[in-house]
DNA sequence: CTTTAACTATTAATTAATTAATATTTTTCT
DNA sequence: AGAAAAATATTAATTAATTAATAGTTAAAG
């Protein structure tokens, strides 16, 4: 195997996934519609979209003469998914270990820590 | 621009990574030996060394007939970076949103909340 | 001083990610 | 039906990541 897979969302299949995530089923033409800034090629768009159903993101109907594709996996899954790998690699397979660096290096502002503490009193009771 | 590089290590890179941030500067040769599990080829492993210095994540010394690489970022540098790229691509650049995903999504264990709590009280006073 | 052992440098090869041009196919309009 | 428009499919091209063989250099040993 020389090169496997990213396990986790590239760059520019994220961007896409959003689109989806966002603006629902879409046609290659209404994914490029909903991108602001400069839009990519026509074809470009449409190779992204085989790379994602192909690694099973999103599935696709044929409507009309188009193909309206739609998310099989959605936002939080993938979030998800790529702290998993963040976690697995970086931070030792520790979840914790991850939220204290989080706690720790980061400046929360007071408003977070306010919020943090409710989530935690709830958690707490379990 | 076709294909930048990644903003964070890789998967081998981090490999080499940990080792030189375990067992210190160490030649090609060393950081085979600090390897476990199937070794890669002596030329794999010069060849990532090299891209991990034209990276700017460690440098090297000559020490008699090798070179003797040492890291000049450490762990919390590509912890930090890691996290910094996946709260900006997949967290909305929140911080907070993040943590809460963490918060709400894993299963911590009672020990870990308690640890937390302590953490957050820290945080409070300031 | 020459062989050889231990390195480094060069070259290669393969797949993934990214971007897009061009060729085909399928509708739709006249 | 035939032309034009709108999609999809095919093909291509480039760089990064990964793995390694082989060539070239340097230092050590005899």
């Amino acid at each position: 195997m020389v090169r496997k897979q990213s396990e986790t969302l590239t760059e520019v299949e994220l961007k896409l996934m959003e689109i989806l995530w966002d603006s629902g089923p879409s046609s290659v033409r209404n994914v490029i519609q909903s991108m602001k800034g400069k839009k990519p090629a026509y074809s470009t768009v449409l190779t992204f979209m085989r790379i994602l159903e192909r690694k099973g993101y999103i599935r696709h109907n044929k409507k009309g003469r188009a193909f309206v594709y739609y998310h099989v996996i959605n936002k939080s899954d993938a979030r998800e998914n790529v702290v998993s790998y963040v976690v697995n690699k970086f931070f030792n397979k520790s979840h914790s270990e991850l939220l204290q660096n989080l706690l720790e290096n980061k400046n929360l502002s007071a408003e977070d820590i306010k919020q943090l503490q409710k989530l935690i009193k709830t958690k707490e009771k379990e």
